[in-house]
RNA sequence: GGCCCUAUGGUCAAGCGGUUAAGACACCGCCCUUUCACGGCGGUAACCCGGGUUCGAAUCCCGGUAGGGUCA
């Protein structure tokens, strides 16, 4: 039964310190809160245990302790159908997505919100470090208080209707305050390390997963110059930027070796030897599905800051226009390990503005 | 075939009679991290073989083996 003069939230539990103490400092401010695991993935992780099913008893004693109604929801196979098929099209195309942005699009600020709705929820809330605030009648989605927490690029993709039905409980609390908070209240979860890796998978052997799930092409490693370095495995387990794995060491000046491409066609992976080799760098990139959460972009042409991966300084950019939900983006100071399927999220100052997926990066 | 070089960890590469045998890259681990990466810290790992010389040899000498160069 819904209290008439209370406001409903619907939290989404992952069994993490985050959404737990976002629960409770939602129930301490007298919301009528219930919270929802959401299990979206079925299977077993490399060490053959099922994740989810331990995450979701911690749902259950942590909300049992805060004394909150708590549900498990299956969203297996919206994940597959609008996360997981995109992020093995993406791969095949050769490039690198981020399921997780995808996933908070489609996933928990869509068919949660959606769910959360039928259960009569104003709101519904996460333990995203992530902020919002109101502003000439607009919701804007801001970065948390919690600056290296912050989680507003995995936010990136939501609209207007998705963020004005979302609270952030851990807008102003940072990292340190919340496993504070866990432990005064005895949290089951107090401790947990904080959990990495996609969403919902959790850590894995990266290229073994992969492999599951996509044929891999060995083929030959070459440098910018058309020089054979070594064999790769499949150009799918190597993005741009990356470093280690690639298994060429002593070649050369004896620096560090980087990939900057890939040839599909001729199925070689392009590396370039030094951390400040010139071909790392780029001016600029093309990003398409670029979408704003005012629903519409602040100009047709404007500057701001830009990440083009999470956690990684922000970066002075122009912005453009070109063509619908296409625009151009150029960097005020080049930028190395631009990856096209990768999301580039823009930003001014603590607002964040939208942003899409890397196409291609320009010389 | 003659002559001349070279021979140290996975790779490149210091060392030039007494060293815990550098370093870099690679690799591995940890940290960082709701993507993939980057990054930070740490670790494993080597003197081609056989004889000598010497108190003592990766270092000097001889032979062998392997690789490279060169000469008719």
């Amino acid at each position: 039964m819904k209290a008439k003069n209370k406001t409903r939230i619907v939290i989404g539990m992952s069994g993490g310190v985050d959404s737990s103490v976002a629960a409770f400092l939602l129930k301490e401010e007298g919301y009528d809160v219930i919270g929802v695991f959401m299990k979206n993935w079925e299977e077993k992780d490399d060490e053959g245990y099922c994740t989810a099913l331990e995450d979701f008893e911690d749902v259950v004693e942590v909300s049992e302790k805060l004394e909150l109604p708590y549900e498990l929801v299956n969203f297996e196979k919206e994940y597959w159908d609008r996360v997981f098929t995109y992020f093995l099209d993406e791969y095949k195309r050769g490039r690198t997505p981020n399921p997780d942005v995808m996933c908070n699009k489609e996933i928990k600020f869509k068919a949660f919100l959606e769910h959360a709705e039928t259960m009569g929820a104003d709101f519904i809330a996460m333990g995203h470090y992530a902020a919002k605030d109101i502003k000439d009648g607009k919701h804007r989605l801001l970065r948390a208080k919690d600056l290296n927490k912050d989680q507003s690029y995995f936010l990136c993709g939501l609209n207007q209707m998705q963020i004005s039905k979302a609270i952030f409980p851990l807008a102003e609390v940072t990292k340190p305050e919340v496993r504070e908070i866990a432990e005064r209240l005895d949290l089951s979860t107090a401790k947990k390390k904080d959990s990495t890796g996609i969403c919902f998978i959790g850590e894995r052997d990266f290229n073994a997963f992969l492999d599951r799930f996509l044929p891999a092409q060995p083929g030959k490693i070459v440098t910018s110059a058309g020089e054979v370095m070594g064999d790769h495995e499949g150009l799918l387990y190597y993005t741009i930027g990356q470093r280690k794995g690639l298994g060429i060491g002593g070649k050369g000046s004896g620096e560090p070796w980087f990939v900057i491409g890939k040839e599909l066609e001729r199925n070689e992976l392009i590396v370039v030897q030094g951390k400040n080799n010139p071909l790392r760098f780029k001016s600029a990139l093309e990003a398409e599905r670029v979408t704003w959460v005012a629903d519409e972009p602040p100009a047709e042409s404007f500057t701001c800051t830009a990440k083009f991966r999470y956690r990684q300084p922000d970066q002075g950019v122009d912005v453009r226009r070109i063509e619908n939900d296409r625009w151009l983006v150029t960097f005020h100071e080049k930028q190395a390990g631009i990856a096209p399927g990768q999301v580039v999220a823009f930003y001014v100052e603590r607002v964040c503005l939208g942003g899409g997926i890397i196409d291609f990066a320009i010389e």
